[in-house]
RNA sequence: GCCGUUGUAGCUCAGGGGUAGAGCACUUCCUUGGUAAGGAAGAGGUCAUGAGUUCAAAUCUCAUCAACGGCUCCA
């Protein structure tokens, strides 16, 4: 007999060898039926393998992270097996489970599969998963699996096979299809319920550029339809929010050909918005003790040879201009450190000088591919809420840590609440990929991760992101559709001091080096807007939004009225603008709620005898009427609560 | 850059080998109104660009460009 712990602590004996299934079964047939997968002792696997020992189980259903996970890992297996079925030859790469459904990598050879045949896979997959096909598990040799795959002719199974350690090798089997793989599954295809094939895309095989490019199927599937359904509104509802085509609509930023890819055009109201944002980190800078500077939008080669950029992303760049007589060649800045360097070079520091904090939103153009380019998420040409911080070594932890409070600051006045926050350490394996002494690297990693830990961060470590100069710590936000953009970064850099020779001189009146710490709370204006509007839909904060109020009046008797109105306003430094068109008040109301202008005013007869103003809220509605006086106070209000934290 | 899809009026989209359609937006006129679309008329397009097939191409073929979904990349 064994002992079995399920998580709610309570205990049971059993004969050993009995299934996470049949414990299920146990506890009622219900719960048997939902069962997709088991924990185990910590370890996911089938719900229905034997459990020898005693140990900690817990049950898996579709509620389970892990749940969902298993259903479209066995999913990728489905549709493999259809498209095998209906695509006889073809091969296949990876095929796992991702946050939402599946994929599969597949090499349809000289075929090219277009997603109008999704249906007919689809069909097939629901056909198969009726048949309640049951994953069959198999521990294989590694000779066994090599000639099994050898003999059917699939050259990515044998690859990955060939990077496997021979005893841990299994093989799954449903119906006629078999793969390797790690598991677990699905008791049985019968939990399929509802499929859907999302799209197509190429990809290359094992993320490398340099192999071949295998056709990628993106899937997901449910164990009810309504689910699917709900799931498909969901993605109708995200693209409402999708910044390119709220930009669009909104009239905040286009883009157009003739200027070029990837170049960005703030439209009128997007540049307020901008320049709100801009304002607003400003006066956060200047309380922190940073200082504005403004260097030029291009820098000689040597400026960039002598920061190591040339040599890193000088084949990547946009080629350099040139000076017509001298020929000498001057680049687009990629970055805005270098400048900023030259600017400490300026003149001699002393240790009582630090730390120096150069502010600048400075614009940086770099050659992005154009299949990268996306919207204002990834552009060409950019503005980078950046500074540099030059300090001793002794001040870089509280510098670091008064950076940190600052983007702190700006997501919770965004509220940003649903960020991931990410140190990037060197890649151990290539230490070639990096330009410095080991001994700065691990100072200035030690210095991030303390800071983490003292800040009580939750951090993730993702090993080989650093910038070749330096660790960083990065802030990621999700895009309406699910997509992850890093906004915020600060990085420490031992190294720039260096090339550029920067000194200080020390209370032992001896030379020192300063330490660097690049730093963009929202790391450019562009990609912070974009994942703005996204995340508030389009209905910004009071104090950011470009247009605070319309006033409509009710016919064009009001006019005079109306603009009296609009004068007390901006004197009152409100944004407000006036509806003149000749258009009924439903219309007027309609087209401004759509612009999503969060207070619409509307005078008429009765207002105009009373000094009123009739008050309607973008959303909410009718608010009743008030003295002109109590609307700008509530407004005003408004903006001042909003930035008081600020 | 690579793979796939798409490209028709400012926007959203229908059509499709025989000289271009709708709704919204725009202009003019009528209307002067009370909390999410008042009415009428008008103007607007080398059907992304270039080549080919054809008596005839917006429609079929190819190439180019761009957008979109991914992959790779991202100082």
């Amino acid at each position: 007999m064994i002992t079995i712990t399920l998580p709610d602590g309570s205990e049971k004996k059993y004969v050993a060898g009995i299934s996470a299934m049949d414990i299920a079964k146990g506890i009622s047939e219900g719960l048997a039926r939902n069962v997709l997968a088991a924990k185990v002792n910590g370890n996911l696997q089938d719900a229905l393998l034997p459990i020898m020992e005693d140990a900690r189980v817990q049950l898996l259903t579709w509620n389970d992270q892990e749940g969902k996970a298993t259903m479209w890992h066995s999913s990728a297996h489905l549709m493999a097996e259809a498209i095998e079925l209906l695509y006889p030859g073809v091969k296949f790469g990876i095929g796992p489970d991702i946050e939402n459904g599946f994929y599969y990598d597949i090499d349809f050879g000289d075929y090219s599969i277009s997603d109008n045949e999704f249906p007919k896979i689809e069909n097939k997959m629901l056909e198969l998963a009726r048949q309640k096909q049951v994953f069959t598990r198999r521990e294989v040799s590694k000779q066994e699996a090599l000639d099994y795959f050898t003999k059917k002719g699939d050259p990515y199974k044998i690859e990955l096979i060939n990077d496997l350690e021979d005893g841990r090798i299994t093989f799954y089997e449903s119906g006629n299809f078999t793969d390797l793989c790690r598991g677990p599954h699905l008791p049985d295809t019968g939990h399929i319920k509802a499929v859907k094939l999302l799209s197509i895309a190429g990809a290359y095989w094992r993320g490398d550029e340099t192999r071949k490019q295998l056709t990628r199927i993106y899937g997901i599937t449910f164990p009810k339809k309504q689910e699917l359904t709900d799931y498909l509104a969901l993605l109708e509802e995200a693209k409402k929010r999708d910044h390119r085509k709220l930009g669009k609509e909104l009239e905040l930023f286009a883009f157009s050909p003739r200027v070029g890819l990837g170049l960005p055009l703030w439209l009128p109201k997007g540049a307020e918005l901008r320049g709100r944002l801009e304002d607003f980190l400003k006066l956060v800078q200047r309380k922190a003790g940073y200082e504005q500077v403004i260097t030029p939008h291009i820098g000689n080669v040597n400026l960039y040879k002598t920061s190591g950029h040339f040599q890193k992303y000088g084949a990547d760049s946009f080629r350099p201009i040139s000076t017509p007589v001298e020929g000498e060649e001057y680049f687009l800045k990629p970055m805005n450190c270098p400048h900023h360097c030259e600017i400490y070079a300026n003149k001699p520091h002393s240790y009582k000088d630090l730390p120096i904090r150069y502010a600048e939103f400075g614009t940086v153009y770099r050659y992005e591919q154009s299949g990268e380019l996306h919207g204002l998420t990834r552009v060409r040409s950019f503005t980078q809420d950046d500074a540099h911080i030059f300090c001793t070594p002794d001040q870089v932890k509280d510098e670091f840590k008064s950076v940190m409070d600052i983007v702190m600051k700006i997501f919770n006045a965004l509220d940003f609440k649903d960020f991931i926050t990410q140190i990037s350490l060197r890649d151990p394996l290539n230490p070639s990929k990096y330009i410095g002494s080991d001994e700065n690297w691990e100072k200035a990693e030690q210095a991030i991760m303390e800071v983490a830990q003292e800040r009580g961060l939750e951090t993730v470590i993702a090993y080989g992101e650093a910038a070749f100069y330096g660790p960083k710590m990065d802030f990621m936000v999700r895009d309406a559709l699910g997509r992850k953009w890093q906004l915020g970064t600060i990085q420490v850099d031992y190294n720039l001091p260096e090339r550029f020779e920067l000194e200080y001189t020390g209370s032992d009146n001896e030379k020192h080096r300063p330490v660097m710490i690049h730093r963009a709370p929202f790391g450019s204006m562009e990609r912070f807007v974009a994942v703005l509007i996204e995340h508030c839909a389009g209905n910004f904060p009071i104090w950011l939004t470009p247009e605070q109020a319309i006033i409509l009046p009710i016919s064009e008797k009001y006019n005079d009225y109306a603009e009296k109105l609009l004068k007390l306003l901006k004197n009152s430094d409100i944004r407000a603008q006036i509806d003149w068109r000749s258009e009924k008040t439903g219309r007027k109301i309609r087209d401004a709620e759509m612009k999503k202008v969060p207070y619409m005013l509307i005078v008429g007869e009765k207002e105009e005898a009373e000094g009123l103003v009739s008050v309607r809220k973008h959303g909410d509605g009718d608010l009743g009427s008030m003295t002109t006086e109590a609307f700008i106070e509530r407004i005003s209000t408004e903006v001042r609560e909003a930035t008081s934290e600020l």
